[in-house]
DNA sequence: CTAAATTTTTAGACAAGACTAAAATTTTAT
DNA sequence: ATAAAATTTTAGTCTTGTCTAAAAATTTAG
């Protein structure tokens, strides 16, 4: 049985390995769950003692197929969970996060299914952001960050790649939700910022906006 | 904030005070919770120092004002989410009280407030047991155990008052549910079992299941 | 290519919540 | 009323997961 600290960090490494074909740094992990590196290294033992991950010392981790499977199933549990909790309690796409980081952890794999049958076996949840299946693998929407698009391309938003209060926010101030229409007006090259066109509004974000939304391209 | 294990505490100890009028022994809340009992005395000194319980050596404890909100607000998360692996994902009732047990410790009162308004704000859980309300009051059924009913009476079961699966598995196989009717055949003065007829099948019951059925007297 | 900077690990400590064994207190029974 | 039984508390220990400070290893820069 996992306990909670282990399963949060399984889940931080398979974030991170996302990103990178690399194997994970203790201060990658240490960043991204908030302890010191001397926690990471303590618990690194441990996930490898139970075989969820490939460890050497001062060579960084990488999740084994075990660790792997785990750490989606968490992914899918917190999701199923932010969807019910958006389409079904009506709660904000902002909102949702730290309480679906509780209840990733409740342990009933029935529970889960029965979830999953309720909401109707969605595939992307309220960020648009994938749902791991059953099995693992996971749903594509083949969207690119919008700021990979061209000059004067336009798309629809498929989802963002943050699910971060601030960043909500800020989206939905600018109006830009699920499937909103975003048309690229001018890539400054100076600092890689955007001028966008929403749904007939013009707006300026920077990259570090851009990149974090997912876009499908209108051909 | 509190922990896991002080609202587990909280909620033994409110479990118990429902029987009585008595200060609740170190030792009942071991066996209620499965621990020793130094460990009991060891929270029992955190709980009082947040001011939850009244605490004094040798002489066993009871809950405060505050530590009475804070229990009868985990029962009441326990019962709506109980209500919602019903109703809403077709659990079975005696299969719900461990999912139930995790659930109810997710910190989010606005979570509550939205899923008591999804479930449309429920008076009882599906054993039949009140949802403590929001101030703390408790909805009434009128109920009465079963056993206390005379010869010849006849009544609805409007709950139990045992959530354990082996009980609750039994009375399924007696065909026995929320708003069966039941007809007291004959109470058998030596061990005060009871014979009863259920639906028009007569059924022999221990005095230790009937007092855990919950009936509403017919007039 | 080596010295400095950075990263990672080790060592030692601490808090929460549990345990067992022994001591203290209360209750029960004669 | 007091001795035995039962209950409760104390004392000391353990595990999990965290920390800081210091040591070790790796990476980077000149």
């Amino acid at each position: 049985m996992t306990t909670l600290a282990e399963e949060n960090y399984l889940k931080a490494i398979l974030s991170l390995s996302l990103n990178t074909e690399e194997n994970i740094s203790t201060n990658a992990i240490s960043d991204e769950i908030g302890t010191s590196a001397a926690s990471v290294t303590d618990m690194l033992k441990k996930l490898q003692d139970k075989k969820l991950i490939k460890y050497e010392k001062y060579k960084g981790v990488s999740l084994t197929k075990k660790g792997n499977q785990f750490a989606s199933s968490i992914i899918r549990k917190h999701r199923l969970w932010e969807t019910f909790l958006v389409k079904n309690l009506n709660f904000d796409w902002s909102e949702v996060h730290d309480i679906a980081e509780q209840l990733e952890h409740i342990k009933s794999e029935k529970l889960i299914d029965k979830l999953d049958t309720f909401l109707n076996y969605p595939m992307f949840d309220p960020h648009g952001e994938a749902i791991p299946r059953k099995d693992g693998s996971i749903p594509s929407n083949n969207s690119i960050p919008l700021n990979e698009l061209s000059e004067g391309d336009t798309g629809n938003v498929m989802g963002v790649s943050l699910d971060n209060k601030p960043f909500l926010d800020y989206l939905t101030k600018l109006k830009i939700s699920i499937s909103s229409k975003i048309k690229i007006i001018e890539k400054i090259k100076f600092d890689q910022s955007l001028s966008i066109k929403i749904d007939n509004t013009n707006q300026h974000i920077t990259n570090d906006v851009a990149k974090h939304i997912l876009i499908k391209k209108a051909k």
